[in-house]
RNA sequence: GUGGGCGUAGCUCAGUUGGUUAGAGCGUCGGGUUGUGGCCCCGGAGGUCGAGGGUUCAAAUCCCUCCGCUCACCCCA
């Protein structure tokens, strides 16, 4: 084959499409729900947001970004995530008003240039949510309990929230001397890997594998050690708040995030099934970003669901479109009737079909049947002399004749429509 | 960037110690008489065996190089 589609990158064909949209129509109803409203956003943006946002020395702003220049010689990039695009949007547009607190989600497809593997592709589709403007602990635990009440909706599959707190400004510099002292003292015992990490970033170490490296951090210095009063209380209601909504959690006190823009609150829904990439949603409490990004004080706190990974874990079931009726017209005349039934069906929005050629009754039967139609209308020379139609039942096998006239409302009747009106959006 | 596994029909895969026209199942198309789908039976179409090079009388099969996919490390949604 000549041309294929870039590595990493995926087509979604019909089949998946439908799961995808599945999907998101889960993620828009919660955030109807919770009050949350749509921003869509430019996929390519300035390279200095994200180096500046996520933060210079972090994995992704150093290896992982498709940056390039463009015709002017600018240097851009693909989003790599959402939340810098967001604050950048919400400062642009002065959408942030004192005391009030802004509620956005965004679904789109985020890049990031790495090695694929199993739920880990290079383009990939997230959805996202900001709570901008609330340092509430309430503002968090409607976060977590949005990422886990979209993840409900859609599977059924085993879910774990874990939960920790990274501190702030004021107590994460104290444990991060501490365990930088610490690390010192211990390179020559941990693997290469965590001499590297211990240098470029440090908390990453308790991600170690090795067991060796594993028993001697139990001894590291833990950040819940050091939090400061507030953050103790913070990440306290925090808990409170998911006791009572009813979301099962787990503390994992060595959990961390690999953008610089977190605080306190991070958590992570990680699922069985995935893999070695198990975490199908992700986020936490960015306090410091819009000053970063050279704006006001805006406290933050978001979540991201990745969608490839949720698609992995949906329930086995047909998401698909069912076609609702196919007309099997027999003949130019009957054909030329059932094209006037097609307009008046699907003016009432009936998903119904019919065969682009004058084919044997046998082959449309054959077709209906390929797409699972409940019910067939069949009309031929015959039926238009006797002036009815057969509208027969695909399951029962059960046919009955209808009234020429009386095609369209027994149609819609059959179906279990009333309405002559369009229907209005769900 | 590093390592493992794998590339044969649209899909899932067989293919014995190298040996003639490369197979199966599913799917697809047609047929099993006149205007009725599924099940069954019969038949057809569909393959540069990932690409290039080498060994050999002979390569899907052995060797080399490259490409791709995949899983894992790393990192993350």
């Amino acid at each position: 084959m000549a041309i294929r589609a870039i590595r990493g990158f995926k087509d979604i064909l019909p089949g998946e499409s439908e799961k995808y949209r599945f999907m998101e129509e889960q993620a828009r109803r919660v955030f109807k729900n919770f009050g949350f409203a749509e921003m869509r956003l430019p996929i390519l943006e300035k390279t200095e947001l994200f180096a500046r946002g996520i933060g210079d020395h972090t994995d992704i702003v150093e290896k992982e970004m498709y940056t390039f220049k463009d015709r002017k010689g600018e240097s851009v990039t693909l989003r790599p995530e959402a939340t810098a695009g967001i604050m950048r949007a919400v400062l642009e547009h002065k959408l942030y008003s004192q005391g009030r607190e802004l509620k956005l989600f965004t679904i789109g497809p985020m890049f990031r240039y790495e090695r694929p593997q199993k739920g880990r592709l290079r383009q990939f589709t997230q959805i996202n949510s900001e709570l901008i403007g609330s340092k509430s602990p309430l503002a968090d635990a409607e976060i977590v309990w949005q990422a886990w009440e979209i993840l409900r909706r859609c599977t059924s599959a085993e879910l774990r929230l874990e939960i920790n707190s990274l501190g702030c400004p004021e107590c994460r510099p104290l444990h991060r001397k501490d365990l930088d002292l610490f690390l010192e003292n211990q390179a020559g015992e941990l693997c290469e890997d965590c001499r590297r990490r211990s240098k470029t970033n440090p908390l990453r170490i308790f991600d170690c594998k090795q067991d060796r490296c594993r028993s001697i951090l139990k001894f590291a210095p833990v950040i819940k050690h050091y939090w400061c009063p507030e953050c103790s209380k913070h990440l306290g209601k925090v808990l409170d708040h998911l006791e009572i909504i009813g979301i099962p959690f787990v503390i994992n006190p060595f959990l961390v995030r690999g953008l610089d823009y977190y605080v306190r609150t991070t958590f992570e829904i990680i699922a069985q099934g995935l893999g070695a990439q198990n975490t199908v949603a992700a986020g936490g409490r960015y306090d410091g970003l819009s000053q970063v990004l050279g704006g006001p004080d805006l406290p933050g706190v978001g979540m991201a669901v990745g969608m490839e990974r949720l698609l992995i874990l949906l329930d086995e079931r047909d998401y698909s479109d069912r076609v609702q009726l196919f007309i099997a017209a027999l003949g130019a005349d009957a054909r030329e009737e059932a094209l006037e039934w097609l307009r008046e069906l699907r003016k009432r929005n009936v998903c119904v079909q019919m065969s682009y050629e004058d084919k044997s009754l046998k082959a449309q039967m054959k077709q209906a049947d390929r797409l699972k139609t409940p019910f067939v209308l069949i009309v031929g020379e015959k039926e238009l002399e006797d002036e009815e139609a057969i509208l027969r039942d695909m399951e029962t096998s059960q046919q009955k004749a209808i009234n020429l006239d009386d095609v369209i409302d027994e149609v819609l009747k059959e179906l279990g429509i009333s309405g002559k009106k369009e229907s209005s959006q769900a």
